[in-house]
RNA sequence: UCCGGAGUAGCUCAAUCGGCAGAGCAGCGGACUGUUAAUCCGUUUGUUGCAGGUUCAAGUCCUGCCUCCGGAGCCA
């Protein structure tokens, strides 16, 4: 007989079908007894009578703790009293394997016990629908750039000092020379432009700061598209569409999934483009009327951002930053050279950046001066250098960071539960 | 790294002024044919994070250390 899987038991109602999964939870009530079972698409109830098993299929019922791996075979039905709308009545089962002692309580556990269960507890109802969720918006990743043309173009890993030079990096012994865990692929992606015109990285980016916030990992996963002759306005478009076709796919895809979470969906129904945007320096006035210390030229902290992210209800570009505190290959705006062609995007309901991105400068003398200002080592950027020796054109690009996304998309309060093993401070098993 | 908080049963927590270390859940045994974190009856569970100190007496007070949580900085 073929296994169904859960989330397909709607289109089988009426039929005898099988099921293969774990037992989620029990509840035994004399010769009836109700499981929900779950397969990793869903959860459903299946309706175990005793007098429609055998009595060694009921034993095994009996004995068999939350996530015993069991088979069963049964008649597929709509019932509005069941959860999800479906039940199985079981006709068979089959114990695979007999759970003892499941850590996991149905009751709620403290966040460090959670963790330190985190193979386990990624089988839990909230925690699965995440990562399926997740599973959606890198689908919708690289759905959209293929659909515009982007090659996916994999950059190295382990990588020669810093790529911007301004973050701690996790060191690599490579066979005697220091190496490093790349930050982000964006200048091998520069490269990877001018090869194929439009590219994008995939790939996990590590970042060795002891950094301890919800908004934290040293290791998480990062697309960065970048695409030859694309200018700044060109940019914050592909973003905008970008942000907007992941949402979508999000809002199609996973209504069961964000029902779990209890997502409200209306702040996701209002994204679409435009985006609002506001400069830097229209940003620091705005804070500045709102009580915030800041002055011109400060890097924006977390609860700047914050409160810019909750300011409007879509996502919000924030442009137009002054060169001192973005990187150094940065294209200066034309109008007005102490602030650069680069925009960060700020996620609504407070979430705040998930994506920053700007014009590259394409200038091999503006480049080369502005490394000289930034300290960065010549020898190491020669292969960077080329690109603007060798045909250059105006280019732009930007990443964003996967988890930060899912985290908004799930509004969730921290971002560890985006990813199934999260690298965090002190942080490293399971 | 800095600031703040916490560590007691498998889990979540309580324990008054320093005076017999407890409850709920889980587990185990039993009852129950429509349960939704089922309910009801019975029942097991301790190096109070570690090391030292004060005291007739320490979960509680003192010193040092460890671990974790929240926030800051850095950033995606």
């Amino acid at each position: 007989m073929e296994t169904v899987s859960v989330k397909d038991v709607g289109r089988h109602e009426g039929e005898e079908i099988q099921l293969k999964g774990w037992i989620h939870t029990k509840r035994e009530k004399g010769k009836i007894a109700f499981v929900v079972m779950r397969d990793g698409s869903g959860f459903i109830q299946i309706v175990l009578e005793q007098e429609k098993l055998e009595p060694e299929q009921w034993n095994q019922l009996h004995e068999a703790s939350l996530e015993s791996s069991i088979i069963v075979r049964g008649l597929a039905k709509s019932e509005p009293r069941a959860p999800g709308g479906y039940e199985i009545h079981a006709s068979f089962l089959e114990v695979f394997h007999t759970t003892k002692d499941w850590p996991l309580g149905r009751k709620e556990h403290g966040i460090e016990f959670l963790e330190d269960n985190r193979h386990l507890w990624i089988r839990s109802k909230r925690e699965s629908a995440i990562l399926r969720i997740r599973n959606t918006i890198e689908n919708a990743m690289i759905q959209f750039l293929s659909d515009n043309g982007f090659y996916r173009f994999d950059t190295p890993i382990i990588t020669t000092a810093a790529a911007e030079g301004t973050t701690t990096l996790f060191e690599v012994d490579y066979h005697g020379d220091k190496a490093y865990l790349s930050q982000s692929g964006q200048l091998y992606a520069e490269a990877g432009a001018m090869a194929l015109g439009k590219v994008y990285t995939f790939g996990p980016t590590f970042r060795a700061e002891k950094s301890k916030t919800r908004r934290h990992l040293l290791e998480f996963w990062m697309i960065e598209p970048e695409a030859a002759w694309f200018q700044y306005e060109d940019n914050l478009q592909l973003q905008e569409q970008f942000v907007t076709y992941i949402v979508k796919r999000v809002l199609s895809e996973n209504e069961a999934d964000l029902s779990i979470l209890e997502r409200p969906l209306e702040p996701l129904q209002k994204v679409e483009p435009p985006f609002p945007r506001i400069t830097y320096t229209d940003a620091v006035d705005l804070l500045k009327k709102n009580g915030f210390d800041v002055q011109w030229g400060d890097d924006l902290g977390s609860p700047e951002e914050t409160f810019l992210a909750n300011y409007f209800d879509k996502p919000v570009f924030l442009t137009h930053f002054p060169a001192k505190i973005k990187a150094f290959y940065m294209q200066p705006d034309p109008e007005n050279p102490d602030v650069v062609l680069a925009a960060d995007l700020l996620a609504p309901e407070g979430y705040g950046e998930i994506i920053g991105g700007s014009e590259r400068i394409h200038d091999y003398d503006l480049l080369l001066q502005k490394m000289k200002e930034f300290n960065l080592n010549e020898e190491q950027y020669q292969w960077y250098l080329d690109l603007r020796r060798y045909g250059s054109v105006p280019h732009s690009g930007f990443g964003i960071g996967l988890e930060r996304t899912v985290a908004w998309i799930c509004k969730l309060d921290h971002i560890r539960e985006t990813i199934p093993f999260p690298r965090m401070l002190h942080k490293l098993t399971p």
